[in-house]
DNA sequence: GAGACGTGGCT
DNA sequence: TAGCCAAGTCT
């Protein structure tokens, strides 16, 4: 493809030597300078949880990983449930089961080392096209073309690229590659993706800031939020279901069990609950409770998930540690202080805490509470 | 290609 | 507030 007119790299090379933000995954300038590389681990590690998800919400799990497993023959020796567990409330849960994967692969069958070329790094799971490129440029220094979300936004506005997403991403990803310097390209694809989280945001963009301002075609036109232009998203439809809290007596344990490794929350922990459906009828599902036991509705509980909203009714029973302790289960009685640790996605707490309004509570602050 | 797959923050 | 959105991948 030719282009008239390409994103001019160095500009927004010196502005990212100017305003780059500081991230704990990212070598400081200072580093950099001294000839230091970035640790591939750490990048690959960055990149799987930043999919789809913000970096406020990374920083203190990307710490808390890099503190545990430091590096990626350590994380492949560590089990699959301390990583589950790590990784709860981060989302998409796939990704910590295929985190695991690579990290065993890239140990054992790889010397611990990773690939360096996007085209070998694709074949390991949980790497698309994306992280991938992300790896191979930032690691070493491919010059891949890195698209991620920020970079479609850059691109369809300075080029006031009408056609909608999804179908413009190879027009798009050519741009990119164009644009695409050989002497820095991990740092391009940094600086754009900086670009569009601080300056080029979605709702309203600082134009006046940008380094990019004077060859941006959509500026120009005045209307730079109208890109990227993308298709009507469908309405979510709402599921119901019940969620059953089970308390022993004595000690207050809750009994918890795994989910399928495959499907939503695959792998992780949770309470028993019914199938999460489309009825819409009043039918409590009590009779799809786990024990026997004097059941009592604790209350309903929204979750908003990708592509459904759950309502959940949450019972509560108190079950005598005699049934405890005989019923057949495959679960387990995680105690009130061990709760916390377990692998619990976001909606599990909020089930369990409609029950138990003290099981996740934050730990008292010492000294006096006003 | 389109749907499954989480969560929390922001406007 | 109710959407919208975030450094996507897998099937």
């Amino acid at each position: 493809m030719n282009f008239a007119k390409l994103l001019p790299a160095d500009v927004l090379l010196a502005w990212y030597d100017r305003h780059q933000r500081a991230l704990p995954w990212r070598l400081t300038p200072e580093a950099h300078a001294a000839g230091d590389r970035a640790d591939p681990y750490r990048v690959w590690l960055s990149e799987i949880m930043l999919q789809q998800t913000t970096v406020k919400a990374v920083k203190p799990y990307f710490e808390r990983f890099v503190t545990l497993w430091p590096t990626v023959e350590s994380l492949a020796a560590a089990g699959e449930e301390p990583v589950l567990r790590e990784w709860a409330g981060l989302g998409y849960y796939s990704r910590a089961r295929n985190l695991i994967a690579c990290a065993r692969r890239v140990a054992t069958d790889l010397g611990g080392r990773f690939p360096q070329t996007s085209l070998e790094l694709q074949d390991l799971p949980g790497i698309g096209p994306y992280t991938a490129a992300a790896i191979a440029a930032i690691a070493f220094n491919e010059r891949a073309a890195v698209v991620d979300g920020n970079i479609e936004r850059v691109f369809s506005r300075y080029f006031a690229i009408s056609a909608p997403l999804p179908q413009a991403k190879a027009d798009i990803r050519e741009h990119v590659l164009a644009a695409t310097p050989s002497l820095r390209p991990g740092d391009f694809a940094q600086a754009l993706m900086d670009l569009g989280a601080t300056l080029c945001t979605p709702r309203s963009p600082a134009c006046a800031l940008c380094p990019l301002e004077e060859g941006c075609v959509a500026r120009r036109g005045g209307n730079p939020t109208a890109f990227p232009v993308k298709a009507p998203r469908k309405v979510k439809p709402v599921r119901r279901g019940a969620a059953f809290i089970a308390e022993r007596a004595g000690d207050g344990a809750v009994l918890l069990v795994k989910r399928p490794v495959k499907g939503l929350l695959g792998g992780m922990s949770g309470v028993p609950t019914t199938h999460w459906t489309a009825r819409q009828d009043g039918e409590t599902g009590i009779s799809a409770a786990p024990l026997a036991g004097e059941w009592q509705r604790a209350g309903t509980i929204g979750h908003v998930f990708t592509h459904f909203e759950l309502r959940l009714d949450v019972f509560h029973a108190v079950i005598c540690s005699q049934t405890a302790a005989s019923a057949t289960l495959d679960g387990w009685w995680s105690a009130p202080r061990h709760l916390p640790e377990e692998a619990l996605p976001s909606v599990m707490k909020k089930a369990i805490s409609a029950a138990l309004p003290q099981a996740f509570a934050p730990a008292p602050q010492r000294g006096n509470l006003a």
